[in-house]
DNA sequence: CTTGAATAGTAAGCACGCTTATTATATGTA
DNA sequence: TACATATAATAAGCGTGCTTACTATTCAAG
């Protein structure tokens, strides 16, 4: 138990992420997404025309980063802001057509990324290190759920 | 393999770093410390009188985030610059008597966040994890060695 | 209907990362 | 020695997150 790693733990996390991210930006950057676009498109494109409020919901960030992202995002042409008709508070997120004709390529990029992370893992690690972030996730979120619970984060996000 | 989950790695990497880096910042939040700024102080704890510019290698940052990192955690006292006799360039960091104390209390609060971030996870799936994320870092740092490749990055880190 | 609370979105300003460019100092070579 | 190159640190400006504070709009209670 002296050196198990666990004291390493949030340098490892912390790396593990900013590396995924760099390499998924090199890859993407023909495109000009970012990893936090990727990620707010990923939402978008199941569920064209939420609001952003939701959007922040879904993301777990505030709504006001959900509101300049929207706001490059939308000066980059991949989502469109459209008026409630019923709710002139709210403002509704679409995908543009380029946006949906780059989402099969990402994706499959993000696809590559995670092999090239993984190279020499076997599945059954693969499904260790899979069960245990979840658990992770779901013992840091406790406490907090005021607004999470309602979100159903499961259904198979891409990346 | 149709749901393995490891299409969800990236975003479950990003939530996990952001939900510890959160919980981290929620304690140490009394002592005015970031997990940046912690991150770096461990550096400096181990190596007093580092030069920046290696304190940008051993983090991975760049030298300009160090330079800016350091501004703000020298107006907080938590460290020190000093030149160098015989190179005028360099500024060495040093830590403060009270950034000495705080050290270990920050260290055992780490520890707090890394033992609620894994409960309910066996010793053996907490080596799984250790070791796939360790082997993750080696995967996505091949090929950018250029100015790792000399650093000793093993030697047990606290946070 | 009117008033007060809640909700959607944004503004301003900060932390921490980045890229690109600049200044000061060392170093290596002609 | 002199000049070209390399290195240490910083400046300026941007992306993405945050907190706090604001406006506009909706909803709920009286």
């Amino acid at each position: 138990m002296v050196s198990d790693g666990i004291d390493r733990l949030g340098f490892l996390i912390h790396d593990v992420q900013r590396l995924m991210r760099k390499r998924f930006e090199a890859r993407a950057s023909g495109l000009g997404l970012s990893s936090a676009q990727w990620r707010l498109l990923v939402r978008v494109a199941k569920e064209a025309g939420v609001a952003q409020a939701r959007l922040a919901e879904l993301l777990e960030i505030e709504p006001i980063s959900v509101s300049r992202l929207v706001d490059r995002m939308e000066e980059g042409g991949w989502i469109e802001r459209r008026q409630d008709a019923t709710d002139r508070r709210v403002r509704m997120i679409f995908p543009t057509e380029k946006a949906n004709a780059a989402y099969a390529d990402v994706k499959s990029l993000a696809g590559e990324v995670y092999e090239e992370s993984l190279s020499g893992v076997s599945a059954a690690e693969r499904r260790v290190l899979i069960r245990v972030l979840d658990t992770i996730v779901q013992n840091l979120t406790d406490g907090e759920t005021s607004s999470l619970e309602k979100i159903k984060n499961t259904e198979g996000a891409a990346a």
